[in-house]
DNA sequence: AAGAAGCAGATTGTCGACAATCTGACAAGA
DNA sequence: TCTTGTCAGATTGTCGACAATCTGCTTCTT
Protein backbone atom coordinates (compact mmCIF):
# COMPACT_ATOMS: atom_id res chain seq x y z
CA UNK A 1 0.00 0.00 0.00
CA UNK A 2 1.33 3.22 -1.03
CA UNK A 3 2.33 6.01 1.75
CA UNK A 4 0.03 8.14 1.95
CA UNK A 5 -1.48 10.55 4.16
CA UNK A 6 -5.35 11.24 3.23
CA UNK A 7 -6.85 14.86 4.89
CA UNK A 8 -10.31 13.90 6.47
CA UNK A 9 -13.09 14.05 4.45
CA UNK A 10 -15.40 17.07 4.61
CA UNK A 11 -18.35 17.06 7.06
CA UNK A 12 -21.16 16.04 5.47
CA UNK A 13 -23.70 17.20 7.36
CA UNK A 14 -26.01 20.21 6.91
CA UNK A 15 -24.58 21.64 10.07
CA UNK A 16 -21.78 22.05 9.15
CA UNK A 17 -22.30 23.60 5.69
CA UNK A 18 -24.87 25.90 7.44
CA UNK A 19 -21.93 27.29 10.15
CA UNK A 20 -20.27 27.83 7.53
CA UNK A 21 -22.07 30.08 5.42
CA UNK A 22 -23.59 31.82 8.82
CA UNK A 23 -20.04 32.45 9.69
CA UNK A 24 -18.81 33.52 6.48
CA UNK A 25 -21.90 35.88 6.19
CA UNK A 26 -21.00 37.39 9.92
CA UNK A 27 -17.37 38.02 9.24
CA UNK A 28 -18.03 39.52 6.44
CA UNK A 29 -20.49 42.01 7.49
CA UNK A 30 -23.39 40.69 5.30
CA UNK A 31 -25.02 40.72 8.32
CA UNK A 32 -25.01 43.44 10.63
CA UNK A 33 -24.32 43.42 14.42
CA UNK A 34 -27.08 43.63 16.57
CA UNK A 35 -29.42 42.11 13.76
CA UNK A 36 -31.81 39.40 14.76
CA UNK A 37 -31.60 35.80 12.73
CA UNK A 38 -34.94 34.69 12.11
CA UNK A 39 -35.05 30.90 12.24
CA UNK A 40 -38.15 30.42 9.55
CA UNK A 41 -36.82 32.84 7.08
CA UNK A 42 -33.40 31.73 7.28
CA UNK A 43 -34.43 27.74 7.66
CA UNK A 44 -37.10 28.64 4.32
CA UNK A 45 -33.90 30.04 2.32
CA UNK A 46 -31.64 27.58 2.44
CA UNK A 47 -34.31 24.82 2.18
CA UNK A 48 -33.03 23.39 5.61
CA UNK A 49 -35.52 22.35 8.59
CA UNK A 50 -34.81 24.84 11.95
CA UNK A 51 -33.05 21.72 13.36
CA UNK A 52 -29.98 21.75 11.88
CA UNK A 53 -30.18 25.55 11.65
CA UNK A 54 -30.40 25.58 15.70
CA UNK A 55 -27.77 23.75 16.19
CA UNK A 56 -25.22 25.82 14.13
CA UNK A 57 -26.70 28.87 15.80
CA UNK A 58 -25.80 27.17 18.92
CA UNK A 59 -22.14 26.70 17.82
CA UNK A 60 -21.62 30.00 16.89
CA UNK A 61 -23.07 31.41 20.36
CA UNK A 62 -20.23 29.52 22.15
CA UNK A 63 -17.84 30.95 18.92
CA UNK A 64 -18.33 34.37 20.46
CA UNK A 65 -20.23 35.89 17.44
CA UNK A 66 -23.77 34.93 18.02
CA UNK A 67 -25.78 35.64 21.25
CA UNK A 68 -29.00 34.33 22.37
CA UNK A 69 -32.30 35.58 24.65
CA UNK A 70 -34.20 32.50 25.37
CA UNK A 71 -37.54 32.94 24.15
CA UNK A 72 -36.94 36.33 22.33
CA UNK A 73 -33.76 35.39 19.52
CA UNK A 74 -30.51 34.47 18.14
CA UNK A 75 -28.50 38.15 17.49
CA UNK A 76 -25.19 38.85 15.57
CA UNK A 77 -22.92 40.57 18.57
CA UNK A 78 -22.36 44.32 19.16
CA UNK A 79 -19.10 45.31 18.50
CA UNK A 80 -18.43 48.37 21.01
CA UNK A 81 -14.93 49.90 21.21
CA UNK A 82 -13.98 48.10 24.75
CA UNK A 83 -14.71 44.98 22.72
CA UNK A 84 -11.92 45.96 20.38
CA UNK A 85 -9.88 47.13 23.13
CA UNK A 86 -10.17 43.69 24.73
CA UNK A 87 -9.51 41.68 22.14
CA UNK A 88 -6.30 43.32 21.13
CA UNK A 89 -4.97 43.80 24.03
CA UNK A 90 -4.92 40.07 24.54
CA UNK A 91 -3.90 39.66 21.11
CA UNK A 92 -0.54 41.11 22.03
CA UNK A 93 0.01 38.71 24.94
CA UNK A 94 -1.47 35.70 22.98
CA UNK A 95 1.55 37.06 20.03
CA UNK A 96 4.17 37.50 22.28
CA UNK A 97 3.78 33.91 23.78
CA UNK A 98 3.09 31.97 20.11
CA UNK A 99 6.21 33.88 19.35
CA UNK A 100 8.29 32.58 22.23
CA UNK A 101 6.88 28.94 21.58
CA UNK A 102 7.25 29.51 17.63
CA UNK A 103 11.12 30.61 17.92
CA UNK A 104 12.73 26.89 18.16
CA UNK A 105 10.54 25.04 15.75
CA UNK A 106 11.25 27.14 13.24
CA UNK A 107 12.51 25.24 9.71
CA UNK A 108 12.23 25.51 6.18
CA UNK A 109 9.12 24.84 5.80
CA UNK A 110 8.07 27.31 8.43
CA UNK A 111 9.90 29.78 6.39
CA UNK A 112 8.46 28.19 3.21
CA UNK A 113 4.64 28.72 4.25
CA UNK A 114 5.37 32.50 5.92
CA UNK A 115 6.27 33.55 2.30
CA UNK A 116 3.06 31.73 0.66
CA UNK A 117 1.11 33.54 3.40
CA UNK A 118 2.41 36.73 2.94
CA UNK A 119 2.64 36.28 -1.10
CA UNK A 120 -1.19 35.92 -0.77
CA UNK A 121 -1.60 39.30 1.32
CA UNK A 122 0.26 40.77 -1.67
CA UNK A 123 -2.00 39.10 -4.25
CA UNK A 124 -4.97 40.04 -2.59
CA UNK A 125 -3.68 43.91 -2.24
CA UNK A 126 -2.89 43.96 -6.02
CA UNK A 127 -6.15 42.50 -6.93
CA UNK A 128 -7.60 45.56 -3.96
CA UNK A 129 -10.17 42.35 -3.07
CA UNK A 130 -10.54 44.04 0.62
CA UNK A 131 -12.29 40.88 1.84
CA UNK A 132 -9.56 38.74 0.72
CA UNK A 133 -7.07 41.25 1.99
CA UNK A 134 -8.19 41.08 5.56
CA UNK A 135 -8.57 36.93 5.38
CA UNK A 136 -4.93 36.42 3.87
CA UNK A 137 -3.56 38.79 6.22
CA UNK A 138 -5.17 37.28 9.71
CA UNK A 139 -3.66 33.76 8.06
CA UNK A 140 -0.16 35.12 8.09
CA UNK A 141 -0.56 36.59 11.41
CA UNK A 142 -2.03 33.12 12.54
CA UNK A 143 0.83 31.19 11.42
CA UNK A 144 2.89 31.57 14.61
CA UNK A 145 -0.10 30.13 16.58
CA UNK A 146 -0.43 27.58 14.55
CA UNK A 147 2.95 26.43 14.41
CA UNK A 148 3.47 27.01 18.24
CA UNK A 149 2.13 23.22 18.50
CA UNK A 150 -0.11 24.31 21.28
CA UNK A 151 -3.67 23.57 20.62
CA UNK A 152 -5.60 25.45 23.07
CA UNK A 153 -3.31 28.60 22.11
CA UNK A 154 -4.36 27.88 18.84
CA UNK A 155 -7.70 27.44 19.67
CA UNK A 156 -7.67 30.51 21.60
CA UNK A 157 -6.42 32.56 18.91
CA UNK A 158 -9.02 31.20 16.54
CA UNK A 159 -11.59 32.74 18.46
CA UNK A 160 -9.95 35.85 19.05
CA UNK A 161 -9.49 35.67 15.06
CA UNK A 162 -13.55 35.31 14.01
CA UNK A 163 -13.76 38.90 16.10
CA UNK A 164 -10.73 40.66 14.81
CA UNK A 165 -11.89 39.50 10.73
CA UNK A 166 -15.84 41.00 11.77
CA UNK A 167 -14.57 44.10 13.52
CA UNK A 168 -11.98 44.68 9.88
CA UNK A 169 -14.48 44.00 7.38
CA UNK A 170 -16.96 46.59 9.33
CA UNK A 171 -14.25 49.25 9.56
CA UNK A 172 -13.31 48.71 5.82
CA UNK A 173 -17.59 48.33 4.98
CA UNK A 174 -17.50 51.87 6.80
CA UNK A 175 -14.96 53.35 5.24
CA UNK A 176 -15.60 52.40 2.00
CA UNK A 177 -12.17 53.05 0.76
CA UNK A 178 -9.06 50.71 -0.22
CA UNK A 179 -6.91 49.93 2.77
CA UNK A 180 -3.10 50.55 2.62
CA UNK A 181 -1.86 49.22 -0.88
CA UNK A 182 1.97 49.12 0.57
CA UNK A 183 2.73 45.97 1.91
CA UNK A 184 2.96 46.48 5.68
CA UNK A 185 4.12 42.76 6.48
CA UNK A 186 7.58 43.34 5.05
CA UNK A 187 9.18 44.10 7.96
CA UNK A 188 7.41 41.22 10.36
CA UNK A 189 8.12 38.48 7.97
CA UNK A 190 11.94 39.77 7.92
CA UNK A 191 12.02 39.49 11.59
CA UNK A 192 10.17 36.40 11.83
CA UNK A 193 13.09 34.84 10.07
CA UNK A 194 15.61 36.70 11.74
CA UNK A 195 17.76 35.92 14.85
CA UNK A 196 15.99 38.08 17.49
CA UNK A 197 13.33 36.77 18.87
CA UNK A 198 12.54 40.11 21.51
CA UNK A 199 12.17 42.24 18.42
CA UNK A 200 10.53 40.48 16.55
CA UNK A 201 8.24 39.82 19.69
CA UNK A 202 8.64 44.02 20.19
CA UNK A 203 7.37 44.83 16.27
CA UNK A 204 4.51 42.56 16.73
CA UNK A 205 3.50 44.31 19.38
CA UNK A 206 3.63 47.84 17.89
CA UNK A 207 2.55 46.34 14.72
CA UNK A 208 -0.58 45.73 15.85
CA UNK A 209 -0.99 48.51 17.84
CA UNK A 210 -0.82 50.56 13.95
CA UNK A 211 -3.93 48.44 12.91
CA UNK A 212 -5.47 48.82 16.08
CA UNK A 213 -5.99 52.70 16.48
CA UNK A 214 -7.87 52.82 13.30
CA UNK A 215 -10.05 50.36 14.31
CA UNK A 216 -10.23 52.26 17.48
CA UNK A 217 -11.68 54.81 16.30
CA UNK A 218 -14.20 53.37 13.66
CA UNK A 219 -15.78 51.54 16.67
CA UNK A 220 -15.78 54.94 18.55
CA UNK A 221 -17.80 56.20 15.44
CA UNK A 222 -20.35 53.47 16.07
CA UNK A 223 -21.09 53.77 18.94
CA UNK A 224 -22.08 57.67 18.13
CA UNK A 225 -25.00 55.80 16.28
CA UNK A 226 -28.15 53.93 16.62
CA UNK A 227 -27.96 50.03 16.47
CA UNK A 228 -30.00 47.41 15.47
CA UNK A 229 -29.47 45.52 18.94
CA UNK A 230 -29.16 46.21 22.79
CA UNK B 1 -40.49 53.34 42.61
CA UNK B 2 -37.76 52.08 44.64
CA UNK B 3 -34.60 51.84 42.95
CA UNK B 4 -33.63 48.05 43.02
CA UNK B 5 -31.56 46.30 39.93
CA UNK B 6 -32.71 42.95 39.88
CA UNK B 7 -30.58 40.14 38.37
CA UNK B 8 -31.71 39.02 35.34
CA UNK B 9 -34.27 36.08 35.49
CA UNK B 10 -32.27 32.39 35.26
CA UNK B 11 -32.67 30.32 31.23
CA UNK B 12 -35.89 28.76 31.93
CA UNK B 13 -35.20 26.48 28.54
CA UNK B 14 -34.44 22.66 28.93
CA UNK B 15 -31.37 23.29 26.93
CA UNK B 16 -29.82 25.74 29.70
CA UNK B 17 -30.80 23.17 32.26
CA UNK B 18 -29.05 20.22 30.14
CA UNK B 19 -25.71 22.16 29.49
CA UNK B 20 -25.72 22.39 33.43
CA UNK B 21 -26.11 19.08 34.02
CA UNK B 22 -24.01 17.60 31.53
CA UNK B 23 -21.29 20.12 32.25
CA UNK B 24 -21.29 19.17 35.84
CA UNK B 25 -21.64 15.41 34.89
CA UNK B 26 -17.99 15.75 32.65
CA UNK B 27 -16.45 18.13 34.68
CA UNK B 28 -16.71 15.86 38.39
CA UNK B 29 -15.29 12.81 36.39
CA UNK B 30 -19.21 11.09 36.21
CA UNK B 31 -18.90 10.92 32.71
CA UNK B 32 -15.10 10.08 31.87
CA UNK B 33 -13.04 10.65 28.99
CA UNK B 34 -13.50 9.08 25.74
CA UNK B 35 -16.68 8.10 26.92
CA UNK B 36 -19.90 8.10 24.45
CA UNK B 37 -22.59 9.98 24.75
CA UNK B 38 -25.73 8.04 23.83
CA UNK B 39 -28.67 10.45 23.12
CA UNK B 40 -31.34 8.08 23.08
CA UNK B 41 -30.24 6.93 26.25
CA UNK B 42 -29.55 10.87 27.92
CA UNK B 43 -32.65 12.13 26.70
CA UNK B 44 -34.88 9.04 28.20
CA UNK B 45 -33.21 9.52 31.21
CA UNK B 46 -33.89 13.04 31.60
CA UNK B 47 -36.82 12.86 30.50
CA UNK B 48 -36.29 14.98 27.72
CA UNK B 49 -36.70 14.85 23.38
CA UNK B 50 -33.34 14.54 21.49
CA UNK B 51 -33.63 17.93 20.06
CA UNK B 52 -32.80 20.00 23.26
CA UNK B 53 -30.23 17.39 24.23
CA UNK B 54 -28.37 18.28 20.94
CA UNK B 55 -28.21 21.55 21.29
CA UNK B 56 -26.94 21.52 24.58
CA UNK B 57 -24.55 19.14 23.00
CA UNK B 58 -23.36 21.16 20.37
CA UNK B 59 -22.55 24.29 22.88
CA UNK B 60 -20.04 21.69 24.72
CA UNK B 61 -18.15 20.68 21.60
CA UNK B 62 -17.82 24.10 21.17
CA UNK B 63 -16.60 24.44 25.02
CA UNK B 64 -13.98 21.83 24.20
CA UNK B 65 -14.98 19.19 26.94
CA UNK B 66 -17.16 17.13 24.27
CA UNK B 67 -16.10 16.23 20.70
CA UNK B 68 -18.50 15.28 17.99
CA UNK B 69 -17.67 13.04 15.26
CA UNK B 70 -21.05 13.31 12.49
CA UNK B 71 -22.46 9.91 12.37
CA UNK B 72 -20.60 8.64 14.60
CA UNK B 73 -21.08 10.26 18.13
CA UNK B 74 -20.08 12.85 20.74
CA UNK B 75 -17.55 11.80 23.02
CA UNK B 76 -16.19 13.13 26.21
CA UNK B 77 -12.51 14.84 25.10
CA UNK B 78 -9.70 12.63 25.79
CA UNK B 79 -7.03 14.43 28.14
CA UNK B 80 -3.67 13.76 27.17
CA UNK B 81 0.09 15.05 28.83
CA UNK B 82 0.65 17.50 26.00
CA UNK B 83 -3.00 19.05 26.71
CA UNK B 84 -2.92 19.74 30.53
CA UNK B 85 1.54 21.34 29.38
CA UNK B 86 -0.73 23.51 26.67
CA UNK B 87 -3.11 24.72 29.27
CA UNK B 88 -0.89 25.15 31.78
CA UNK B 89 1.67 27.01 29.83
CA UNK B 90 -1.34 29.52 28.75
CA UNK B 91 -2.42 30.03 31.60
CA UNK B 92 0.42 30.82 33.23
CA UNK B 93 0.32 34.07 30.67
CA UNK B 94 -3.01 34.69 31.01
CA UNK B 95 -2.09 35.02 35.06
CA UNK B 96 0.28 37.51 34.54
CA UNK B 97 -1.72 39.64 32.11
CA UNK B 98 -4.73 39.12 34.11
CA UNK B 99 -2.73 40.59 37.64
CA UNK B 100 -1.22 43.36 35.40
CA UNK B 101 -4.69 44.59 34.39
CA UNK B 102 -6.47 44.15 37.96
CA UNK B 103 -3.64 45.56 39.34
CA UNK B 104 -4.73 49.43 39.06
CA UNK B 105 -8.45 48.18 39.76
CA UNK B 106 -8.21 46.70 43.26
CA UNK B 107 -10.03 48.33 45.80
CA UNK B 108 -12.04 47.22 49.08
CA UNK B 109 -14.45 45.15 47.37
CA UNK B 110 -11.62 43.34 45.13
CA UNK B 111 -9.83 42.48 48.65
CA UNK B 112 -13.12 41.39 50.11
CA UNK B 113 -13.98 39.25 47.76
CA UNK B 114 -10.58 38.05 47.93
CA UNK B 115 -11.22 37.08 51.26
CA UNK B 116 -14.43 35.10 50.70
CA UNK B 117 -13.03 33.17 48.31
CA UNK B 118 -10.08 32.66 50.26
CA UNK B 119 -12.30 31.29 52.98
CA UNK B 120 -14.62 29.26 50.90
CA UNK B 121 -11.66 27.18 49.95
CA UNK B 122 -10.63 26.85 53.63
CA UNK B 123 -13.57 25.27 54.12
CA UNK B 124 -14.01 23.11 51.33
CA UNK B 125 -10.50 21.97 52.86
CA UNK B 126 -11.66 21.43 56.55
CA UNK B 127 -14.52 19.74 55.40
CA UNK B 128 -12.87 17.54 52.86
CA UNK B 129 -15.06 17.78 50.14
CA UNK B 130 -12.25 17.46 47.62
CA UNK B 131 -14.81 18.18 44.32
CA UNK B 132 -15.58 21.70 46.21
CA UNK B 133 -12.28 22.06 47.02
CA UNK B 134 -10.99 22.06 43.37
CA UNK B 135 -14.28 24.59 42.36
CA UNK B 136 -13.81 27.06 45.34
CA UNK B 137 -9.44 27.30 44.02
CA UNK B 138 -10.80 27.84 40.77
CA UNK B 139 -12.67 30.36 41.47
CA UNK B 140 -10.23 32.19 43.99
CA UNK B 141 -7.84 31.65 40.95
CA UNK B 142 -10.60 33.30 38.69
CA UNK B 143 -11.02 36.55 40.58
CA UNK B 144 -8.04 38.74 38.72
CA UNK B 145 -9.52 37.35 35.41
CA UNK B 146 -13.28 38.75 36.65
CA UNK B 147 -11.74 41.45 38.01
CA UNK B 148 -9.54 42.29 34.78
CA UNK B 149 -12.18 44.27 33.37
CA UNK B 150 -11.69 42.51 29.90
CA UNK B 151 -14.50 40.44 28.91
CA UNK B 152 -12.69 38.32 26.40
CA UNK B 153 -9.93 37.45 28.50
CA UNK B 154 -12.61 36.53 31.06
CA UNK B 155 -14.02 34.04 28.53
CA UNK B 156 -10.98 32.55 27.17
CA UNK B 157 -9.92 31.85 31.17
CA UNK B 158 -13.21 30.10 31.70
CA UNK B 159 -12.84 27.96 28.45
CA UNK B 160 -9.17 27.10 30.09
CA UNK B 161 -11.05 26.50 33.65
CA UNK B 162 -13.35 23.78 32.23
CA UNK B 163 -10.62 21.82 31.21
CA UNK B 164 -8.11 22.44 34.24
CA UNK B 165 -11.15 21.31 36.21
CA UNK B 166 -11.79 18.59 34.76
CA UNK B 167 -7.57 17.40 34.72
CA UNK B 168 -8.42 17.97 38.57
CA UNK B 169 -10.98 16.14 39.21
CA UNK B 170 -9.58 12.96 37.37
CA UNK B 171 -6.41 13.58 39.22
CA UNK B 172 -8.51 13.28 42.18
CA UNK B 173 -10.45 10.33 41.42
CA UNK B 174 -7.50 8.75 39.97
CA UNK B 175 -5.10 9.15 43.41
CA UNK B 176 -8.25 8.26 45.94
CA UNK B 177 -5.96 10.29 48.05
CA UNK B 178 -6.70 13.52 49.94
CA UNK B 179 -5.65 16.69 48.62
CA UNK B 180 -2.85 19.01 50.95
CA UNK B 181 -4.76 19.87 54.08
CA UNK B 182 -2.85 23.09 54.77
CA UNK B 183 -3.31 26.33 53.03
CA UNK B 184 -1.23 26.87 49.84
CA UNK B 185 -3.14 29.95 48.82
CA UNK B 186 -2.16 32.44 51.75
CA UNK B 187 0.90 33.68 50.28
CA UNK B 188 -1.15 34.10 46.90
CA UNK B 189 -4.22 35.97 48.99
CA UNK B 190 -1.25 38.03 50.81
CA UNK B 191 0.89 39.07 47.68
CA UNK B 192 -2.39 40.29 45.82
CA UNK B 193 -3.03 42.28 48.77
CA UNK B 194 -0.07 44.26 48.27
CA UNK B 195 2.11 46.73 46.55
CA UNK B 196 4.40 44.70 44.31
CA UNK B 197 2.69 43.44 40.91
CA UNK B 198 5.58 41.63 40.00
CA UNK B 199 5.99 39.62 42.87
CA UNK B 200 2.84 38.85 42.55
CA UNK B 201 2.72 37.86 38.87
CA UNK B 202 6.36 35.64 39.89
CA UNK B 203 4.42 33.83 42.39
CA UNK B 204 1.28 32.86 40.55
CA UNK B 205 3.18 31.65 37.89
CA UNK B 206 5.93 29.29 40.67
CA UNK B 207 2.55 28.78 42.16
CA UNK B 208 0.64 26.67 38.95
CA UNK B 209 3.82 24.66 38.71
CA UNK B 210 3.35 22.92 41.87
CA UNK B 211 0.00 21.71 40.65
CA UNK B 212 1.05 21.34 37.61
CA UNK B 213 3.77 19.20 38.27
CA UNK B 214 1.25 16.80 40.07
CA UNK B 215 -1.11 16.91 37.52
CA UNK B 216 1.56 16.01 34.80
CA UNK B 217 2.93 12.88 36.31
CA UNK B 218 -1.03 12.07 36.33
CA UNK B 219 -1.54 12.29 33.18
CA UNK B 220 1.31 10.51 32.33
CA UNK B 221 0.15 7.24 34.16
CA UNK B 222 -3.21 7.86 32.39
CA UNK B 223 -1.22 7.36 28.77
CA UNK B 224 0.01 4.24 29.72
CA UNK B 225 -3.24 2.65 29.94
CA UNK B 226 -6.03 2.23 27.29
CA UNK B 227 -8.82 4.38 27.31
CA UNK B 228 -12.57 4.39 25.67
CA UNK B 229 -11.92 6.72 22.66
CA UNK B 230 -9.83 7.47 19.76
C1' DA C 1 -9.52 -20.44 6.33
C1' DA C 2 -9.57 -15.76 4.46
C1' DG C 3 -11.84 -12.25 2.35
C1' DA C 4 -15.88 -9.92 0.17
C1' DA C 5 -20.79 -9.04 -0.01
C1' DG C 6 -24.86 -8.26 2.10
C1' DC C 7 -28.08 -7.90 5.76
C1' DA C 8 -30.05 -6.40 10.50
C1' DG C 9 -29.81 -3.58 14.44
C1' DA C 10 -28.51 0.49 16.55
C1' DT C 11 -27.46 5.36 16.40
C1' DT C 12 -27.14 9.87 14.49
C1' DG C 13 -29.10 13.52 11.35
C1' DT C 14 -33.23 15.76 9.71
C1' DC C 15 -38.01 16.87 9.27
C1' DG C 16 -42.72 18.72 10.11
C1' DA C 17 -45.99 19.73 13.71
C1' DC C 18 -47.31 21.28 18.22
C1' DA C 19 -46.62 23.85 22.73
C1' DA C 20 -44.77 27.74 25.27
C1' DT C 21 -43.50 32.32 25.29
C1' DC C 22 -42.97 36.99 23.78
C1' DT C 23 -44.48 41.40 21.47
C1' DG C 24 -47.33 44.93 20.22
C1' DA C 25 -51.90 46.75 19.66
C1' DC C 26 -56.18 47.71 21.49
C1' DA C 27 -59.70 48.47 24.92
C1' DA C 28 -61.29 49.34 29.73
C1' DG C 29 -60.94 51.68 33.98
C1' DA C 30 -58.98 55.03 37.41
C1' DT D 1 -53.81 60.78 30.33
C1' DC D 2 -51.83 57.01 32.30
C1' DT D 3 -52.04 52.44 33.73
C1' DT D 4 -53.66 47.79 33.42
C1' DG D 5 -55.82 43.72 31.31
C1' DT D 6 -56.64 41.14 27.21
C1' DC D 7 -55.84 39.13 22.89
C1' DA D 8 -53.97 37.90 18.27
C1' DG D 9 -49.93 37.20 15.65
C1' DA D 10 -45.32 35.94 15.32
C1' DT D 11 -41.32 33.50 16.97
C1' DT D 12 -38.80 30.34 19.73
C1' DG D 13 -38.60 25.82 22.29
C1' DT D 14 -39.78 20.99 22.25
C1' DC D 15 -41.54 16.69 20.60
C1' DG D 16 -42.14 12.29 18.07
C1' DA D 17 -41.27 10.07 13.69
C1' DC D 18 -38.63 9.17 9.61
C1' DA D 19 -34.26 9.05 6.72
C1' DA D 20 -29.30 8.42 6.38
C1' DT D 21 -25.36 6.32 8.05
C1' DC D 22 -22.47 3.27 10.65
C1' DT D 23 -21.20 -1.26 12.90
C1' DG D 24 -20.87 -5.95 13.49
C1' DC D 25 -22.44 -10.36 12.18
C1' DT D 26 -23.58 -13.72 8.93
C1' DT D 27 -23.15 -15.86 4.72
C1' DC D 28 -21.12 -16.94 0.57
C1' DT D 29 -17.24 -17.64 -2.42
C1' DT D 30 -12.64 -19.05 -3.52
Amino acid sequence: MAKLDFSPIADTTRRAEIVALLRRAILTGQLEPGQKLNELRISEQMRVSRAPLREAMRELVQEGILTSIPYAGTFVINVTAKDIDDAYSLNKVLDEFAIERTWKLRDQRFFDELDRRHEAVKQATRDRDTTRQIETALQLHGLIHEWADNSVLLETWQRLTSRLQMYFALHQQARKEAVPAEDVHETYVALLKGNDMRAAQRHAREHIDLDFEELLSYARDLEKRPSKGG
